[in-house]
DNA sequence: GCCAACGTTGGC
DNA sequence: GCCAACGTTGGC
């Protein structure tokens, strides 16, 4: 079992959004960097949990866990001509991007923010604070997972 | 709105 | 294959 983060907008898809689906689930779509579709296509399994993490908003943090609910597959907003995220250069037989569902797995009792990330011992080296750093999709330690779950006061 | 970081593009 | 220009991200 691996562990991630996954950056949302809070306006456009919120964890709230995300509990809305249910068992449904959402397809991660709208990938367009080749390290992200990586962690999906090759290194996800089916039950990895991942942290959904609200960004470019006015209280960035962890909101929420999910967890990897499909088998990768194609982004079907690859072949959307006209779409905002349509690649001219993929196909059918030779898709550029791939995807997982994910869905609703716990809440947390409050958000964990930003700068509590930070500033807590353990979680240093979490990819999300490198400065720059702008993968929508990154790895997360098993250590780093049960400390953030500790400092949210999750039940892991 | 600013700005640093960095992935992508395209000319050579 | 190099690298400058450009566009996007994301915290502030």
């Amino acid at each position: 079992m691996k562990y991630w983060l996954f950056k949302s907008e809070p306006d456009v898809f919120s964890f709230a959004d995300l509990k809305a689906r249910g068992k449904t689930g959402e397809p991660w779509s709208g990938v367009r960097n080749y390290l992200a579709r990586n962690y999906m296509r090759d290194e996800m399994s089916v039950g990895d949990l991942g942290f959904f993490y609200h960004s470019s908003c006015p209280e960035p943090g962890i909101a929420g866990i999910l967890k990897v609910s499909s088998k990768p597959y194609p982004d079907p907003t690859q072949f959307e001509v006209g779409g905002e995220y349509f690649d001219e250069k993929a196909t059918a037989e030779h898709p550029r991007w791939m995807l997982v569902d994910v869905q609703f797995h716990k809440a947390i009792p409050r958000l964990l923010a930003l700068d509590e990330i930070r500033s807590a011992k353990g979680l240093e080296d979490m990819l999300i604070l490198r400065k720059g750093n702008r993968l929508s999709i990154t790895p997360v330690a098993e250590e780093e997972f049960r400390t953030v779950c500790r400092l949210a006061g999750v039940q892991s």
